[in-house]
RNA sequence: GCCGAGGUAGCUCAGUUGGCUAGAGCAGCCGCCUUGUAAGCGGCAGGUCAGGGGUUCGAAUCCCCUCCUCGGCUCCA
């Protein structure tokens, strides 16, 4: 056939020769700007296609508008990870003879290959791929994109049982076309391709002499060729299981980063390096925030009074603003019977993340140790008849449980094994329960504004799981609805989780980024169907007849030591003066300006300020280091000159130093500073 | 729980192929020194080398077990 093709970008058109490839299109057209890694390809005004540049445009009558994908973009990033990770599998495959090839995605920041090999990798193994993916690279191989047919992908892949797998669970439906499969695509679907029978893609690396180096079943796209990724690394390797699931091998993760640039690469190691400088844990133990020694146990830690402080602010905070937003406060045991947790059902679906019991000598009971407060809030909420003219009823508290997390999984305070939840369970009418989920978004919108992390980053509202135990079809869509509806009304951007909600109900999970981009899944938000069936909980309607009240459970915090670790981190331990320990520093230059240290100090304790008096007999220099090494947000330098004018010479932590400040308006200034919570997150 | 890497003084780290009473800096304590914005000087004290077992003439060092920490997997606030 002799037809042409019409491409489009932006306002030019061009006609070209069939089998034009995408780059060859876009030279046409003048649409390379920047670097470049791959096309975008729309027919009919359909949804557009990632392409390879190398690749072949469809022979199609209708136009085709061509776009590109930038290497400095998202998209494009992970199409030189991708890249990267099937060079890095050569490269195994290269020093590790008989390796076995799993999967190897992009992922956020970077990539993994997943590989069945003879022993785990060493550090050094990590060094030689590396190294022998630089020499790879040098032979400027390229990717070559081929559609084969099931049967021959079957072949080819024999010796590889994971290929064979995935062609398998792709034939079976279990999973359907991703990055790391080159299965039937929409492309496929689309005639694109012209297809006889299920299809497979595979990508093969082709020297320059077009031998083929390698080749693994991919849906692509890839970059043009092997010399094409500007800047990559590997990092680290670690166990994983093969398709996530513990039943399941255990197979070697290579993770590694890939960069539009050898600038944005070491960008991006910086951040790990600041990330591992501001780890709660180490700051944890620098400022005397908190202790997690041996003798206490895994996933425990201990609030130092440092760390006491700024954590009864967090607290402080929360119980103002839960009691201003209409909740009662409760105060709950931290051990109650074993059948408190049988009818609760947490015996069942929750036993292995409990405590084991306490027998008591008659074996007449057994008590647990509490990993949740809600049976305790529902003991709260039935403790009299409820009239549906009451509610909603806010049960909260600061709740602190346990939970024998396993092992492998303790993280600090990120994932411990005691921690406190700023816990709150909301008994409500079918028609207060938008508002009430609306109110504790708005609520934790607040929290995050006040503690210095900005607008939530993320909003996920997940859906009911195939697991799950409890409430009705019409019951769980209704609940999701309400929970959507809830969100919407906040304005709130959300996306929706499908199948992740709990086993007894949907959830909104809210995240928040941190001030070096990192995000933190910190509140949640859940309807509860389970625990008001098993306790059949009811409230006395209009009717005068008994219905069962919806339950919201919420945790804005998450967990207050969580979150504690975040503003840890967030703020490189340098809190703004209201979280602060201490908040002012006063250092006298001399040992006989001590006495009106004293007084400034007195002068500011007068007013609330946590303030010390630095009487050590070190230098100035020295008295200067440590208040500054100490992170004190206010240092006050006083001397003769100061003494006689009763000034200070203030020396911020972060910002200019001011002299001859009367010392009036300092305290005057501080106290604002902390009575409007000021933060100063932007160059923490 | 699984895979890997680790554990030397309160903290950060040295410690050679197994070989003298295991070292340093910081912090601590004692003393000396005392007026201007990130470390003044000297001394003292501090370790059952995570714990247990083994190999060896001899173990921080080699082997085994346990505990703990870190990075992942799975799970999760």
């Amino acid at each position: 056939m002799n037809r042409s093709l019409t491409v489009r970008s932006g306002e030019s058109t061009e006609q070209l020769e069939p089998g034009t490839t995408a780059v060859q299109a876009l030279k046409a057209l003048e649409a390379i700007r920047g670097q470049i890694v791959a096309a975008t390809v729309r027919t009919d005004g359909g949804e557009p296609h990632v392409w390879d540049l190398d690749r072949p445009l469809p022979t199609t009558e209708a136009p085709i508008d061509l776009g590109v994908v930038e290497a400095a973009s998202e998209e494009g990033r992970a199409i030189l990870r991708h890249s990267t990770a099937h060079l890095m599998a050569q490269a195994v495959t290269d020093l590790f003879p008989g390796a076995k090839w799993a999967i190897g995605p992009p992922i956020e920041d970077g990539f993994y290959y997943d590989f069945d090999v003879a022993r785990p990798f060493t550090p050094e193994d990590l060094e030689a791929i590396e190294a022998r993916m630089v020499e790879l690279a040098r032979e400027k191989q390229r990717f070559v994109r081929e559609v084969v047919a099931r049967e021959d992908a079957l072949e080819e892949f024999a010796e590889q049982p994971y290929k064979v797998e995935i062609i398998e669970l792709v034939d079976a439906g279990t999973i359907v076309s991703s990055v790391d499969v080159g299965g039937p695509t929409a492309e496929d679907e689309e005639g694109l391709d012209a297809p006889d029978g299920p299809t497979f893609t595979v990508y093969r690396n082709v020297r320059v002499d077009g031998e083929v180096a390698w080749s693994d079943l991919c849906r692509g796209p890839h970059v043009p060729s092997v010399d094409r990724i500007p800047a990559f690394k590997l990092l680290r390797s670690a166990g994983a299981y093969w398709r996530g699931r513990e039943d399941q091998p255990m197979l070697q993760r290579i993770y590694g980063t890939a960069w539009e640039s050898k600038k944005a690469l070491t960008a991006h190691l910086e951040m790990l390096e600041e990330a591992k400088k501001r780890d709660h844990r180490k700051l944890g133990r620098e400022l005397e925030l908190t202790t997690s020694p041996d003798e206490l146990g895994p996933g425990l830690s201990i609030f130092l009074p440092a760390g006491a402080i700024v954590r009864q602010q967090m607290e402080d905070w929360i119980r103002h603003e839960t009691l201003a937003r209409g909740y009662q406060p409760v105060y709950t045991p931290h051990i109650a019977k074993e059948d408190l947790w049988r009818i609760s059902g947490h015996l069942e679906n929750y036993g292995e993340l409990m405590y084991p019991g306490m027998d008591l000598d008659d074996g007449a009971a057994a008590y647990r140790l509490k990993p949740m407060n809600c049976p305790f809030h529902i003991l709260a909420f039935t403790s009299r008849t409820r009239s549906y003219r009451e509610l909603p009823v806010r049960i909260s508290e600061l709740g602190t449980v346990y939970r024998y997390e396993r092992s492998g999984v303790v993280n600090g305070m990120l994932r411990a094994r005691g921690f406190t939840q700023d816990d709150s369970h909301i008994f409500c009418r079918d028609d207060q329960v938008v508002d009430e989920v609306a109110d504790c978004v708005e609520f934790a919108r607040d929290l995050y504004r006040t503690f210095g992390l900005g607008e939530p980053s993320r909003v996920a509202i997940s859906t009911r799981p195939e697991k799950s135990m409890a409430g009705n079809d019409e019951g769980w869509a209704a609940a999701e609805q309400a929970l959507v509806d809830a969100v919407e009304r906040t304005g709130l951007p959300y996306e929706l989780d499908p199948g992740e909600g709990a086993f007894y109900g949907p959830k909104i999970d809210i995240h928040a980024k941190d001030a070096i981009g990192r995000e933190w899944q910190l509140t949640t938000v859940q309807i509860d169907f389970n625990l008001p069936e098993r306790f059949d909980i009811s409230y006395i309607g209009a009717d005068g007849d008994k219905h069962r009240p919806y339950m919201v459970h919420r945790a804005l915090f998450g967990s207050i030591e969580r979150f504690f670790a975040v503003m840890v981190e967030s703020f490189n331990g340098a809190f703004p003066t209201w979280l602060a320990p201490e908040q002012v520093r006063v250092v006298p230059v001399a040992a006989d300006f001590l006495a009106y240290a004293d007084e400034v100090a007195t002068a500011l304790r007068a007013q609330q300020v946590r303030v010390e008096v630095d009487a050590s007999d070190d230098t100035l220099g020295a008295k200067i280091r440590s208040a500054q090494t100490s992170k004190v947000p206010h240092t006050l330098v006083v001397g003769g000159s100061e003494a006689e004018a009763r000034t200070v010479a203030v020396r911020p932590y972060r910002g200019d130093q001011r002299k001859d400040v009367a010392l009036e308006d300092f305290v005057t200034e501080v106290v604002a500073e902390i009575a409007e919570r000021r933060t100063h997150l932007e160059d923490a």
